[in-house]
DNA sequence: ACAAAAGTGTTAGATTTACACCCATGA
DNA sequence: TCATGGGTGTAAATCTAACACTTTTGT
């Protein structure tokens, strides 16, 4: 083992050194754009037309460019993919396995991202762009089906103590909407009265006084999130930490 | 808004595409290297000589090489600043910022690491490396307090629910040391009963019929990690999940 | 004998879970 | 009037938090 009195490296940290020859990996970010849709958790997907990839699935994602903040990236993909701004994102891993991409290296930096699948331009009929059941995703190209599950997990960890579902949702929602949302995502069964009980504690829904409209039963009351009463709990619990 | 039916970009994901253009940003990896000392939790950091950031502190990184990959690329940093092998790491996030690094485009995937400060052949007489208590470091090199933050917050986020913490500490050890490190991690006070009977409940420690010794006062049993019951564990819970 | 930390159970409070009936609507 | 899901409260069980005295060692 070397000693480490001796060893003092010039280091792209403490000495300024040529990175041109290291430029030689490219970064690329993707996303996993999450929908929700006949109680199910949906995750959009592209056709790849790279030979070793044909008719495989591949998650949305581009090359960062050299003058773009890497959320930017991401950002810039959701809204040519989806027509949508203003939409949930979180970055979750970077995957960099020497061989992951056949055109050379290329790291990629992977988001998830949660969208009103109703406000998106995209339709299903279209060519390439196809929402898939998460569930029932099976193989797809590149390391994404990794990605994918990565992310869905995180999604999963986020859930259980954050309020992002309303992300997925419309504006105006019902009580059994959300629930089957938490439902979907978790992969659980939830009691209705205690589900109710937990979510209204939370304080986060304005009731609209509105009712579901058209249902063969008797119609839920519609609610919407309260996204200010969200910041202001943000807040306070920043404040308490620091 | 651009219609999506006619957006079909070529996309690195898709379509085969002349990657060169690109290779235009570096990447690199930092890690954040805890270590447990006179019941503290510590990081060890490195003096910048960049004029930029003369004098002060930054995180232990280097640029990842083309043939590398990044999770061997923060195994080397810290071999050769630790002399140290087989350690705790966990990716946190990449920071990517265009005007981050002043050599020019650099991404950097920030790592946590945890390891046992006597094993490591750092000494804090060394001169460029030193360790420092987390709640003490002010300013710091490039965005490299950011990077410290988000890993300080994960270790947290992570020592609540999965028990790393004996990385940190010697292969034999006392209940209050470990209680010690979880109070410093944590920044809370702890009940020496209600900690004892959850850490006991866990099962996960060997009691190794021994005692401390040269210590002024009733001498503690000593403890060892019980990794064989840990992994049996975690297969346990990732079967169930599937 | 004294100082200092080790070791050890019980109780109250808070949180979580389980569970069943009436209500409003459309067909 | 029937089928369907909406809306509501309570009790048991579990988990968490609070708390004090005796023991062992070195000085």
């Amino acid at each position: 083992m070397q000693t480490l009195n001796t060893y003092k490296p010039k280091n792209i940290n403490t000495h300024l050194i040529e990175i041109q020859d290291y430029f030689k990996i490219a970064i690329s970010v993707d996303c996993v754009i999450f929908g929700f849709d006949e109680n199910e958790l949906k995750v959009l997907l592209i056709k790849s037309d790279l030979d070793q990839y044909k008719s495989k699935w591949s998650l949305l994602g581009d090359i960062v460019h050299t003058d773009e903040n890497l959320e930017d990236a991401a950002y810039r993909v959701l809204l040519n993919r989806t027509g949508l701004q203003d939409v949930y994102l979180e970055q979750v891993h970077t995957f960099g396995k020497v061989c992951r991409h056949p055109a050379g290296r290329v790291v990629t930096i992977a988001y998830y991202s949660l969208i009103n699948i109703q406000h998106s331009t995209i339709r299903n009929m279209d060519n390439e762009l196809h929402w898939h059941p998460v569930k029932k995703v099976k193989q797809m190209a590149f390391d994404h089906r990794e990605i994918l599950d990565a992310c869905y997990q995180r999604l999963q960890e986020k859930l259980k103590e954050h309020p992002v579902g309303f992300n997925l949702l419309p504006k105006k929602f019902s009580l059994r909407e959300l629930q089957n949302l938490y439902e979907a995502i978790l992969d659980v069964k939830l009691d209705r009265r205690n589900f109710r009980k937990k979510i209204m504690s939370m304080g986060l829904l304005i009731d609209l006084n509105e009712m579901e409209d058209d249902v063969p039963h008797r119609p839920a009351k519609l609610y919407k999130f309260d996204a200010e009463a969200f910041e202001k709990k943000e807040k306070n619990l920043l404040g308490l930490e620091s």
